[in-house]
DNA sequence: GAAAAAATTTAGAATAATTCTTGCTATCGG
DNA sequence: CCGATAGCAAGAATTATTCTAAATTTTTTC
């Protein structure tokens, strides 16, 4: 049944529409993929993964995807040094470890309590919207 | 197996070379450049810069010098987002900060005493080998 | 429900920072 | 001075990413 008196209303998020974000099947299955290996993959290793189930995706609209997942914080890019960007799904704020004897991207969560401030001294007026935290070295493996 | 009489003996540091570094004219002036003005320039303002001294130097000899000098620890390379890497001859431990509003990066000092370990729940058998904290947000200009 | 409008996808071209290649020059140790 | 090594310059090559234009799908409007 129709509303019965809406005469103007602002344009409605269609049904499968969340956060304004409009979930597409190639932005499903890039979205899926990620949260399913969670290794931090780079653009073109989430285009080789959703190829399986979307043969005829294309590397364009992954990098579209990941984009607009990125926006709508459903996603996190990470970037090391120059090096292709990575995603990653986990919204906690963390930082990463680089392992450089694998290449291995691990998440590093923050110590709960911890203010910035406790830590850096911040420039007088500064606003932090957005923490970046990399680490590299080497995993021990005893 | 090892030759009993040695045919090569270690390469002798030359007079001007300091740590392993040879200190050409083109080295020497693209490091003064970065000590001049400490606003973390890309390797292109760095070139800009450096033809005026030099007005033959070419760009990739500033991208090689930057390169060695970043190597033999004279000076550091930051990296925002996918940003053009850019250059700090600040050799200290310290993060940075990157204003929206003008595009300026600061410098970010860490509080001292405070452990890595004190902050971030490393992976177990993590040696870090490098830290890498960049900040985004706002200066607010009271 | 059909037509119009809007959003998304695709494939390939374009972009831009960086790296590589090649031939030349300078410097080093002997 | 000589041969060897390192560094430089110019331009070509590389590569992750973005852009463009056309096609397709979805949403809105009538």
């Amino acid at each position: 049944m129709l509303p019965a008196t809406p005469t103007k209303r602002r344009k409605a998020a269609p049904a499968d529409e969340q956060g304004g974000l409009r979930m597409t099947r190639q932005r499903q299955e890039v979205y899926e993929t990620l949260l399913a290996h969670r290794d931090h993959p780079t653009a073109t290793d989430v285009f080789l993964r959703v190829k399986d189930r979307l043969p005829n995706i294309s590397l364009a609209t992954v990098y579209n995807c990941l984009e607009v997942l990125v926006e709508h914080q459903l996603v996190r890019q990470v970037n090391f040094e120059r090096e292709p960007s990575r995603f990653c799904p986990n919204l906690e704020q963390h930082g990463h470890f680089h392992d450089r004897g694998t290449g291995t991207i691990l998440d590093v969560k923050f110590k709960k309590g911890v203010k910035l401030s406790d830590v850096l001294d911040l420039p007088p007026g500064a606003v932090v919207q957005d923490i970046e935290i990399n680490l590299r070295g080497l995993l021990r493996t005893t």
